[in-house]
DNA sequence: ATTATTGTTGGTAG
DNA sequence: TCTACCAACAATAA
């Protein structure tokens, strides 16, 4: 369940059940290992795009990507997929929380500074807004990229995904195999509007459903017309050929 | 049996 | 140094 939208309510799970809580025992095994970690308080829960970062009161930062299955659930039974635990104490009360991954694309880091893929990620839509100029910008150096591939480089936004780049651009009526260069200061405001629309949306109601991703062979909710789905950097990409325009890459 | 899946990364090539 | 491309990671579900 992972993109921005997702990882923002685990990570106020995680605030909810374990912070300023004092770790008791951890556990995992092979690439989800722990060490010991005992006696430490939690002390935040942060995130930034796809990335948790828990700190710890002696300043050991605990990273966590979900990859593409991962969630953290509060449970004091063992989990079918269960990869890594904690067990934490506060006021006399011991909470276990699980992380479950079933096809392990997610990853537990146990660092004392930040790790690279965290300080590589660009501004979080949510934490710092999103900059109509830098992003601009930003896109208009990638060239050749596809707009929708380039706004799921985690270095221009920290936690677009497939799906959400899918819907905002559908939002911003914009076909997804536009090259990022091709967009003129309207279209990248467009996109901020769609971006903000969909990663709201999503982040109101996990359930709330999608509007066209998935949904291809069926009408497009704006204009009718039959939604198709493409591959686009090895990605399902699904867009309406009706009323979503093909930018052109200007000279 | 085949195909597809909400993601990152490391290697390669340009 | 930066950008682009792809296989690999793994376990289902349709």
């Amino acid at each position: 369940m992972p993109e921005l939208p997702e990882v923002e309510h685990s990570r106020r799970d995680l605030e909810r059940w374990i912070r300023r809580a004092t770790i008791v025992a951890t556990k995992g095994e092979g690439k989800f290992a722990l060490p010991s970690l005992r006696g430490r308080r939690i002390e935040t829960v942060e995130r930034r795009g796809k990335w948790i970062r828990i700190v710890l009161s002696d300043a050991t930062l605990l990273f966590n990507h979900h990859g593409m299955t991962g969630e953290w659930k509060r449970s004091d039974e063992p989990l079918r997929w269960e990869r890594a635990s904690l067990v934490v104490e506060k006021n006399g009360k011991r909470t276990r929380v699980a992380y479950v991954d079933p096809r392990k694309f997610g990853r537990l880091v146990v660092a004392r500074e930040d790790i690279p893929s965290w300080s590589a990620l660009g501004p979080d839509p949510l934490e710092h807004g999103i900059d109509a100029k830098a992003l601009a910008d930003k896109l208009a150096r990638r060239r050749k990229r596809s707009i929708k591939e380039a706004l799921m480089d985690q270095s221009v936004l920290a936690g677009v995904g497939n799906i959400q780049a899918t819907e905002a651009l559908w939002k911003a009526r914009i076909d997804p195999r536009s090259p990022a260069g091709a967009l003129a200061k309207k279209h990248v405001t467009a996109v901020i509007k769609g971006l903000r629309w969909t990663i709201a949306r999503t982040l109101d109601d996990l359930d709330v459903g999608f509007v066209i991703y998935g949904h291809k062979g069926e009408p497009c909710p704006r204009c009718k017309t039959t939604l198709v789905r493409i591959v686009l950097g090895g990605r399902t990409t699904t867009f309406c050929p009706g009323c979503q325009e093909r930018l052109r890459a200007r000279p």
